[in-house]
DNA sequence: GATGAATGAGTGTTCATTCAT
DNA sequence: GATGAATGAACACTCATTCAT
């Protein structure tokens, strides 16, 4: 019977749209500072139904992580998969990732920077907290496997791919979190797919091993 | 008379105790998650007193900032006024300036970063506001300044040095939210310093401009 | 037209049968921290269902207390209208009145106590109210009724009949939540049963007059 | 210095009158109905200063029962160490005790009962628990010490004095919520006093060994 | 100036009740 | 009739801020 699964997709849709909603309140204003009315209201929805579809505001926000996480391994992993004829294709592959990721979630980023407190780690289910450190393994080992990749290949510096990883994933964040810093403080400037494009590009440059060397 | 002058050192100090104990506190939770009660309790006094020198939670923290920006202008002015014999060796002034910043506030970042929430600026006294705006500025120019110098001096590619100056400091805070997060999720690898150093190496390496270009 | 009278049978057996898992529910945690969608669950139903036959949670509640008032003044009033030969024997129907009473429904008492605050009781139509009220009269005047028989026949002290009363339904309703205390606590001695014999026989011999008085 | 001590008894003083104003509300309205702000309403305070002396609700209820519990074993370990010149005695001295203890606080029972909810137990702070544990444990050893002198003496009848004591606790606490339910439904006799000796009574001519047995 | 007890508005969460399907 | 998703009022608890001492 196909009443069953309508139901079922329609429950899914409404969780979908939550966390939609969520997103767009807790990019705004923080984790803190999102009230659960806020996103209720977003979601034109009563806050006692959020509890319907999330057991608390801390696992609506990791379960965030989670989609975001995922979302990057998928993309990761296909510039793992994909046969590319030289490395610098497989990078560029990786830069355009990148920028997909910006797109899906910008906040990607306070989101699991918010993480940093382990007191609101307490309340999150262990199934969940066990997921996004799954998934965030996963995604680092991904990102480490395409420089190493580089690495075997003569085709980059010789640096623990871990220590790129920090690099690349501290510079995509931070150049988020700095230009909606700016948009705040309403300063000019904020031509974040450009900035992108160049830190990219001196990131790459910059992690190049010279024919020389 | 000495007396008042006496005062006004003893309550400019007792301030600094304030702030020096605050920021112990709010690196280490944040923001929102700072009671002033723990602020209070850091520096021994109550919470009452911390109100006879700052308005408000968000004054208290603002006036932070305000110390950073301070400090970071300083080291950036040095960096740029003392006459070096080559960009490379004002390179390596410039990192060891990024270095002490982080000694002196690793969570200038936090900081800045919390101020997304225009809400939180609503609060805040229009006179903090205009001397963080102002000290943001002169910063982000003194950065941009230093850049220009490579550019004139062909020693660095020729690239919007606002735009050099957005990746250095997305890096620079990028990395260093990244390795907090690290720590929380205990992920081995957190080397700080050596994270820095490679990070700094690649970026320059990235930004020079190749002879031959 | 049988059809009518079916569909009347068919909802009143639905009602006993969320009545009987509204008693499951409501014994084993008490009025306020028993949810309707407990006893729905218990039930079998879902908890919108509930309001179909109940008006209210208070009024379920209510309703069990009519059924268990009921129960009672059945059981007692055939210790009265029975021929005994000796009030003696009429005393040991008495106890076998209460064994069936606790077997009925043990949390008799936890329901009754619950109406203790008045406000609960606004919410209750009057009709009900009225019923369990006569209900409760009657079950007292029954119970009286039985030891003025023994008073009238020089078997037990002369005492106010109401007292006795009191007294009994104090001490059976006392020990019924004492033992449920205990258990909450993981005391080693509970044996209600035992417990109620000894109980009864002490109050039967306490109550007994003496040939020599 | 005084002062320090001075403070020290003005927080015990407010503590005190939270207890007292909490007491007042929990027995009339019982745990579940009664807000936070109603005690606080009652005490003259409001809601927050209550958390300054009691970590949550759970607590502050609980804290009433050691008070109580403590009253109890007081009472009781006088009844136990005076020296009477019979049982007889000893026995009118434990119904005085029974008086004062309800004199005290009538609705210990409420307060005792509320507890068969385990999970309130789960907020409870483990110390606390331990404390009622073993003031309650301590209560029932001396009660039972008082009847096992009877048994010793050959003035009460052979039944294991625990038994004695569940019924004499549910006896007592049975009469007293019987009596406040009577309130609620305005019955018109309500002489606790009376009802209470005529209870009394009626236990020990119920426990007392005839000489002929 | 310094204190710290008191305040009370604010927030996450629960749950009796309703109502569209 | 039955469902169960949605509602929203209610309530325990927190914490920035104030103010009598």
């Amino acid at each position: 019977m196909g009443i069953k699964q309508r139901k079922q997709r329609e429950k899914e849709r409404r969780k979908q749209e939550i966390m939609v909603a969520a997103k767009r309140v807790f990019s705004k204003k923080g984790y803190d500072r999102t009230k659960m009315e806020d996103i209720a209201r977003e979601a034109e929805l009563s806050p006692g139904t959020l509890y319907l579809y999330f057991k608390s505001k801390g696992e609506l926000h990791a379960s965030l992580n989670v989609r975001v996480l995922q979302f990057i391994n998928i993309k990761l992993e296909h510039v793992i998969n994909e046969p590319f004829d030289s490395f610098e294709q497989r990078q560029q592959a990786l830069i355009k990732a990148m920028h997909d990721i910006y797109e899906f979630d910008a906040m990607v980023l306070n989101n699991v920077f918010h993480l940093q407190s382990s007191e609101s780690l307490k309340k999150m289910s262990p199934e969940l907290m066990d997921e996004i450190n799954t998934l965030a393994t996963r995604a680092l080992r991904n990102l480490a496997g395409i420089f190493q990749v580089g690495i075997d290949d003569n085709q980059i510096v010789d640096v623990h791919p871990m220590a790129l990883v920090d690099i690349l994933w501290g510079l995509f964040s931070g150049i988020v979190m700095w230009e909606e810093t700016k948009k705040t403080f309403k300063r000019k400037r904020y031509a974040l797919n450009e900035t992108f494009d160049t830190a990219f590009e001196i990131f790459i440059r910059g992690m190049r091993r010279d024919r020389s060397e």
